[in-house]
DNA sequence: ATAGGGATTCTC
DNA sequence: AGAATCCCTATT
């Protein structure tokens, strides 16, 4: 929880085989534990595909979701003990027009591109075959300390949190924890946190 | 071998 | 509200 906490205003880094640089600041994480936390895919243990989640930290665990997208993960811990956050919505800093053509949605706001996990690996070409990258070294796709501007003005905002999102099936004792971390108000949240201000669920009587 | 389901997104 | 889509996990 520590890290998906300090990995607001972080930015991620990517550079494309192509050359192509992308980057973006962290506005949303997700943390995920290990074979104890039931909505983590280490609940089954340590298999072929969670394999990363069960190693060194500070590696990226990414995987294929829904058969369609692909979701972004930093791993958290020392190796034998599995824990990851996603990494839900990056803020554009890099590369925008790159990443709305990528999106292949030329009307979407900049603030849109990346907002969701999905969207944010499609916006940085991120794939499976990054599955397991050190995200220390400056190759491919790294991770860089948050900027003191961004650090600055997440401080002045503060941070929200809320359950993490579509893990319904983990039954409520896990679905409900607060493990949903986001830049309070940033336009590039995947979706409002509950009780922020400035969007109320539907109208109650 | 095969069935069931998902840390999502877009459109109707 | 519902479809698209395919890999992973568990079961036979």
């Amino acid at each position: 929880m520590q890290l998906a906490r300090s990995l607001l205003g972080c930015v991620v880094v990517r550079v494309a085989p192509e050359g192509t640089l992308t980057a973006g600041a962290i506005v949303e994480t997700e943390a995920y534990d290990g074979p104890a936390d039931l909505a983590s895919h280490a609940r089954f243990g340590r298999t072929a595909r969670t394999a990363p989640m069960f190693g060194a930290g500070g590696h990226a665990y990414v995987y294929l979701i829904y058969g369609l997208h692909t979701c972004l993960n930093v791993v958290s811990g020392p190796e034998g003990r599995a824990g990851a956050v996603l990494v839900r919505a990056l803020a554009p800093l890099l590369g925008e027009a790159v990443m709305r053509e990528r999106r292949g949605r030329p009307h979407d706001a900049a603030a849109r591109l990346a907002a969701g996990p999905g969207r944010l690996t499609q916006a940085l070409a991120i794939g499976r075959e990054l599955d397991g990258h050190d995200l220390t070294l400056p190759h491919q796709l790294w991770l860089a300390g948050p900027p003191a501007a961004i650090s600055r003005r997440l401080r002045q905002d503060g941070i929200a949190v809320g359950p993490r999102i579509g893990v319904a099936y983990a039954g409520p004792r896990w679905a409900t924890r607060p493990w949903r971390f986001g830049w309070r108000g940033h336009a590039a949240l995947s979706r409002p946190f509950p009780g922020a201000a400035g969007e109320a669920g539907r109208g109650e009587p």
